[in-house]
DNA sequence: GACTTTCTTAAACGCTTGTTTAAAGTCCGG
DNA sequence: CCGGACTTTAAACAAGCGTTTAAGAAAGTC
């Protein structure tokens, strides 16, 4: 009756049930919604995934490996380059998962949902996807702190980095309001991107002084 | 029948409203829910408020007031001494109204929320409650940067610094789960106020430099 | 004290939500 | 074909939501 088009009725589901979760999240996508999109019955969502909890992290662990590609492919690039060149790969990459519309950023999208408003798919999602990038964030600012320690200043500066590049995510629709002649095409993603790096750079840079003094006092 | 303890009706509404939606935010908070803390009949929301939204701007009316209350006292207590220790003061409130829990800090939550999750009110809440705190951030930022102009460049200042400070508010689920050991207690939070600031006058100082270099050489 | 206005109540309305049911359709090996 | 397992369908269910109704209580007014 309905032209099945070739796709299976689960992946047609899983694609729409991706879309709907990543634009509203868990709790304001409605499975009625879902199905209409997927041109479906919504008691397939019992049938096929035991409901819509279910759903959910079928569509997490659909979409979990291809998201990130692109942040992945921004930062492999600069793997053999210098820490402030692969820290600013990084915050390119922070900046890049929250503009992009594609299908490999719904599971970005889908975690800074999760980060506003938590489900109980918050700890995979910590896991999986937020868990790996903090590391590389670590590893980064260790090099350029010249340290090896994770103490809370050092975990201070990785949350000042993030916070500055998922800051214009959360508050976009304050931000818009606030200066409305910001825009975020990918040009002006660059140059914050640009301007983020430096304002870290120069952070950390103070940060490394004045540590590296308090230790040789200390020394004495 | 039921004692009303001298306290009006309105005010009782008003007040578990005030609460349940700092808690849950416009769209989670239920008029049962509240109705049923103020001991009062779920038509009367109707009958003083016309409804869920305007009770909600009633709310929003009501402790506009006295928010920031708190965070007013420790910008003000700054307001004769330098740009930095403005710029100290400006974030030290920033993470105190975050954390508060008393009933000054209602409306403080509720503007995150409208952040994260908008309705119709982010618009009046932008004006009252972000516009004056954004442009004395801005203020002391061009003190800083020496400039009186708001390029963009100036303007993305200002989001690294708040960008910095909200953090730690909308991601602490995510904070808690990735660095269990960080705390934010009265302590931690001025340590914490204390590295955002030197972090960022770092930042600040290192784009002044910068900029007033372009237009050495631009003045050629 | 009767009357009007203001306030409050219990109950139900209409709607949306996720879920479930029972019947019908589809597919495929025998 | 045919029969059983797998899919899909339309319809209804139960619960929660904001809202509304109609009747009653309380309080002020003449």
């Amino acid at each position: 009756m309905v032209e099945t088009g070739g796709r299976d009725t689960r992946e047609r589901i899983i694609e729409a049930a991706g879309e709907v979760f990543a634009r509203k999240g868990f709790r304001r996508a409605t499975v009625r919604d879902i199905c209409a999109r997927a041109g479906v019955n919504v008691a397939m969502i019992k049938y096929h995934f035991g409901g819509k909890a279910g759903l959910y992290t079928a569509v997490l662990e659909h979409f979990r490996s291809v998201a990130g590609r692109r942040s992945r492919q921004i930062i492999d690039r600069a793997e053999r380059e210098g820490p402030e060149a692969r820290l600013k790969a990084f915050i390119r990459a922070q900046l890049e998962k929250l503009t992009g519309s594609g299908r490999p950023a719904w599971f970005d999208r889908l975690m800074s949902r999760e980060v506003m408003d938590p489900t109980r798919a918050l700890d995979a999602i910590v896991e999986t996807g937020v868990r790996p990038s903090a590391e590389r964030l670590v590893g980064v600012v260790q090099e350029l702190l010249g340290r090896d320690d994770r103490e809370p200043d050092l975990l201070y500066c990785c949350l000042s980095i993030v916070g500055q590049c998922l800051h214009h995510h959360y508050a976009k629709n304050v931000i818009a309001r606030l200066y409305p002649g910001l825009a975020y095409g990918p040009g002006e993603l660059d140059r914050l991107a640009e301007h983020i790096t430096d304002f870290s750079l120069a952070g950390l840079a103070a940060h490394r002084k004045r540590h590296d003094a308090i230790e040789e006092y200390a020394a004495l």
